[in-house]
DNA sequence: ACGCAAACATGAAAAATTGTAGGTTCGGAT
DNA sequence: ATCCGAACCTACAATTTTTCATGTTTGCGT
């Protein structure tokens, strides 16, 4: 269950707010502040869950999320990967009422959950912001689309080495980073097996091209990532 | 060179007006109209180059489209097929200034081209307008993620599965159709090599699933695809 | 009508990928 | 502290998929 802890972020402080306050009026966004509920998710929690009613959008300060898809099979497959400070489920406020796939929590996470109605009423009441919003919770489908491409014409080093350098270049921003999750999520995103996966970075580890301890992931040679997933 | 002939579509009777007059004044989508030029567009014929500017939103009153990524290599991705009346291009308006695929008439098209600026001045000024734009061109990426599902948890005979079920579906509304694209075009979107498509569709063919001559194809066993596409 | 290029078709070999089976390590629950 | 399950790792067999080689058909331009 996700925490309701004292809240770390102050509303008059957040970025959120910044950016609404660009286009709504602080009266405005003070109603959709009072529907919303700041919450603290641990690693592995669900923030929106698909199939689940899409009621709300969620603002996520601070944290790692992954975009989730499960099939009848209980088989998931990870859309992408993203980091706060970002909105998200806005894909699912446009789509229907229906959340299409799931968010959870790859690290621990500060998120504001808002509720959707009271943002699409001050949406419909402003265009500009209606725009701004779109195109802020829009960011996602870019790096899934990347991921789609990358799928449909890569094999698994390839792909494997995409998914390298999309977490040290969007998500961790470092050559160097722990990962937070495990090589079955990595699989998951690179829609493999998972010895596969291990396989694959046992060779890149090899051949020196990472190096990768326990949890911790180093990128030695970058243009060699960059011509395996040019090749791949 | 789409060929600009005397209009099909009367503007006074175009749905795509119709949609908008719901939300905004009839001199207003006159703006909107006047920045428009209605074109007819040949089989194979480009109507957005990926890569160019993004400047004009498309309205398709009527014909079928492929959205066609392309990489350095030469290589094709078919992200997903839609047929119209349908808005296209939203996507590319919100994302950024550069279109990210193409979108290429699989049959021949009659489509608007509407000028984004003039669009886009409609939509700040409403915010109704806007939600109901953006609904409408986030279509396309409901079956873009779910043929990226396939394609990330199904073998081919499953995504070819997946892929007849769809254009049965949602783009020729029958059980039996032509289908107005090659086996390679098969192959780009489901991304595997045209080979496997064509032992894939012989298969199914001999097995009494499908029944595929020439550009005929019709669905003999719906139940059986179904299936093949579950466990697919 | 002819010729050429693209599309279609098929089989066999090669490569990539998955599944299976073995065992080790790690962390949380009791 | 110990037990148990999950994650990790490796090798090998089984399967899927691609590649290659070859030949036929189709459709379009001249």
């Amino acid at each position: 269950m996700p925490n309701s802890r004292h809240s770390r972020y102050d509303c008059n402080e957040c970025t959120f707010r910044t950016l609404s306050c660009r286009h709504i009026a602080p009266e405005e966004f003070e109603l959709i502040r009072r529907t919303s509920q700041q919450l603290l998710f641990k690693k592995g929690e669900t923030i929106l869950k698909q199939g689940a009613k899409a009621s709300n959008l969620v603002y996520l300060h601070k944290g790692i999320v992954k975009f989730n898809f499960e099939n009848e099979a209980g088989k998931s497959v990870i859309l992408t990967i993203v980091t706060g400070p970002i909105l998200l489920g806005g894909a699912n406020l446009f789509f229907k009422e229906i959340n299409l796939f799931s968010l959870i929590a790859l690290e621990e996470c500060e998120a504001c959950l808002i509720d959707s109605k009271a943002m699409k009423k001050s949406l419909m009441n402003n265009g500009k912001y209606a725009i701004m919003m779109f195109e802020e919770s829009t960011e996602m489908f870019k790096s899934a689309i990347f991921n789609f491409i990358s799928l449909a014409h890569k094999q698994v080093h390839g792909r494997i080495a995409d998914i390298i350098l999309y977490l040290a270049d969007q998500v961790y921003k470092s050559h160097k980073f722990t990962i937070s999750f495990t090589k079955k999520e990595i699989s998951e995103f690179a829609a493999c097996s998972h010895e596969n996966v291990i396989t694959t970075l046992s060779k890149m580890n090899r051949e020196g091209i990472i190096s990768f301890e326990g949890k911790v992931l180093e990128i030695k040679d970058y243009d060699k990532l960059l011509e395996i997933s040019k090749h791949g």
